[in-house]
Parts: C-alpha cells; structure tokens; sequence
DNA sequence: AGGATGACCCGAT
DNA sequence: AATCGGGCCATCC
C-alpha cells in the first residue's frame, strides 16, 4: 500500500467535496476551506479552482469568503456572491459577514 | 525542470 | 484601520 499525500486525490475533487458540505446559511473561509479538504495553507489554491468552476454548477461556491469575511471576488462576481448570500440570509454588514456568528465550522459542529 | 500565477493569509508597521 | 511584505501550495506553460 501507499502512503496517501495530499495529491494523491485531486485537489480539485477534494475541494468540491469539502465545499458540498458547507451548510445553508453558513460561510468558510479560503483557507478554513483548504483544511477541511486536507491541504493546509492552500487558500490561494481554493481560490484558483472555485475561478474554474462551471457557471451551472450546483456547489455552493458563494459560501465562500476570505478570512475578514469579505468578499474576495471582483465585478461582476461580487454582487452576485451578495445576493446570494442575503437570499439566504447571511447579512453583509460594512461590506463584510461575522465570522463568529456565520462561521462554518463552528466548535463541535464537525 | 523551473518559474510564474492567483476568488489567500498573517504578522508587522 | 489601512498597507506592505513574505510565505504558501497545486497548476500551467
């Protein structure tokens, strides 16, 4: 048997399958992100690969905000992440979400 | 094979 | 609070 790394599954999927469990209502981080899909210290990695996804995609790719709970994606993405959110109820306040209040995951709520 | 790239992050000013 | 610099990691060319 081989010692699995942390390429040994493609980024990319491990990624996906992270973000899919990310709840309604909640937010990660990039690099809150890149640990849950075991690869440490990839935030920038998370950020090139959800600049891929399909449009069509079902992920929740609006869910996701940089570590000061803002919004890391330039016009026209940006106003779509926010819409998105508020629809389902996470508030930008100043331009930005309380990680402590949206944030996902919470002490024992993995 | 080696260097550039980016929806990032964090500590120090 | 706003900037800056250096670090990070899988990809892409």
């Amino acid at each position: 048997m081989q010692k699995p790394t942390s390429t040994d599954n493609d980024a990319t999927t491990r990624i996906y399958l992270a973000l899919a469990q990310v709840p309604e209502g909640r937010v990660v981080t990039y690099g809150r992100l890149a640990e849950l899909a075991g690869l440490p210290r990839a935030a920038r990695l998370v950020g090139s690969t959800l600049r891929k996804l399909p449009k069509d995609t079902s992920l929740p790719w609006h869910r996701v905000l940089n570590a000061q709970g803002k919004i890391s994606l330039p016009q026209p993405g940006f106003q779509r992440q926010r819409d998105r959110l508020q629809a389902e109820g996470v508030a930008l306040i100043s331009g930005r979400v309380d990680l402590t209040l949206y944030g996902w995951p919470r002490q024992g709520e993995l």
